[in-house]
DNA sequence: CCTGGCCTGTAACGTGTGGTACATCTATGC
DNA sequence: GCATAGATGTACCACACGTTACAGGCCAGG
């Protein structure tokens, strides 16, 4: 493995200003390698060489003076350099549909499902209003008191998944797999500076309604994620966020899954300082969980 | 006018294509291709192969089903690639600063964290060979005997909500919290019938490649699914079905959690009519357990 | 239980590689 | 005009490379 700076200039750059001080059959083999960047250096000294008309030794020379240590190194440059132009990003193509002998149940049930989930997942700025994000954000990255989160059946997965999240930017936060079991106490915290986020999707759940009245009752602010027939929750909540579940045959929780990644991206964003200072703890913390539990 | 052909098509678009009529051994070579493309073709055979977990002749003999005559002609058209990718004109499109803290603080930075995570689902298609979730459908769907999934971290909740599904569509599934734990069990079940699920994301936990051995050992099939640099498990793996999550500032689930939904409802698919009649059942039992635990 | 075919890694071989020492050539100082 | 220093190519070496042949392993079909 090689331990690469991040981020460096292209090498390309810093020959081309180079040349004025490089020897004239140097400066021979800088011109190929410009010409023809990376492909020549990426053959062997002879190919490079030959290239440029001069001899092995003069391009073992350059490389000295570029400050290379060996052609190897000078390769593993230029390869990750290639390795980082042909990223997935720089790959923003045409679609290739599926060869013709190899049409198969499995695939093309999976590419559907996959371009469903993906529609979902690009109506969710349809679904949620800006106004209400914001207001969400405001009340999570103003340092609250206390933080509760709660889901349904199903959707208690994102609810802690998003709690984790919340849990490494801001303290205080709570994850209530029973909200009306054995975490009630969670419940019981909340007070007036109190935030409640209660999940309650599809087939709404009266337990969920019973989480909000509950949070409501102590004076907490309630955000509710929902789906877009609303929760019955709806009416006590003060900030409903609604997001598109539906597909066939079975439902999806993409858009669920990026509408709390994204909260906490900005609430991250939103918290500032602080969020940062806890990530750094919460990093360590979580370096002596797997030190502990992972075998070193 | 140089009288050279129409730009050919990219040959990581035909591995990618082509993974499902290679030989395991020929699959794990292409893998680390795709991985670190085109980098690790432009390195020796010795080099690949040992990258790869395999041997040189393995190298050779996938070139050899590609088309290719020799090493030395594979990497011409690796470095032809690299030099076309970095000319000029694709050199325009480099960057494109993020705006640091100006913006407002709540909405934008939410649209921006949706709008990432939308891409990445939308390129992964990209990132799984059609071939590799065939067989991992196949597999699912062929009635094993026992199904096991366990993740990290941070990506057991995705595991668990896979196994949650899968649980719905087809017999003897098992989420194993603690695979290494008190969950040890679970595995230990395994035999030459199972299917072994590992989530092993960005910095790849050790616990996942001693969950892979043990599988391995015991003659179950192992799905790993990991990020696009490839967990260390992916030699032992039998199906590697990366997918993308790099996001800033923090990484996402968001294509991960699509997978693992497109997965389950292409093995509905796959599976037929055993997973209907599994699914009336199921839908029966959550009936019974909502009217005992959330009151009707 | 054996037998064929297909994968796969090991071992060996000859060639091309990257690297170095040295001789030749060119330009500049005195 | 000669000595000097840098630049350049040739010759050579050890070695790692790509390649090929071969033997063991694995699984389906008889």
């Amino acid at each position: 493995m090689t331990g690469t700076l991040a981020a460096e200039r292209p090498l390309r750059d810093e020959i081309f200003e180079r040349m004025a001080e490089l020897s004239p059959a140097e400066r021979k083999v800088a011109r190929t390698l410009l010409a023809r960047y990376p492909a020549a250096g990426l053959e062997s000294t002879t190919a490079l060489a030959g290239a440029a008309g001069t001899s092995k030794p003069t391009v073992l020379r350059l490389l000295d003076r570029l400050g290379f240590g060996s052609y190897p190194e000078f390769q593993d440059r230029l390869r990750a350099e290639a390795t980082r132009s042909m990223s997935p990003l720089s790959r923003a193509q045409a679609h290739r549909p599926a060869p013709p002998g190899t049409s198969s149940p499995g695939h093309s049930a999976f590419a559907h499902a996959v371009e469903q989930r993906a529609r979902l997942v690009a109506r969710l700025p349809d679904t949620v209003p800006p106004g209400e994000i914001e207001r969400a954000v405001a009340l999570l990255a103003g340092r609250p008191k206390h933080v509760v989160i709660s889901g349904g059946y199903f959707s208690r997965l994102v609810a802690r998944m998003l709690a984790m999240q919340l849990d490494q930017l801001i303290p205080n936060v709570d994850y209530a797999d029973e909200p009306l079991g054995a975490d009630v106490g969670k419940y019981l915290r909340a007070g007036r500076d109190s935030v409640a986020i209660v999940f309650d999707l599809r087939r709404h759940e009266l337990a969920a309604k019973e989480v909000v009245s509950m949070a409501k009752a102590r004076g907490a602010s309630v955000i509710l994620i929902t789906d877009e027939t609303l929760s019955p929750s709806a009416d006590e909540a003060d900030i409903v966020l609604p997001v598109a579940l539906d597909g066939v045959p079975f439902d999806s929780f993409a858009a669920l899954l990026v509408l709390a990644e994204s909260l906490a991206e900005a609430v991250f964003h939103g918290a500032g300082e602080a969020a940062i200072e806890r990530m750094a703890d919460w990093e360590r913390s979580v370096h002596i969980y797997r030190a502990l539990h992972v075998r070193s």
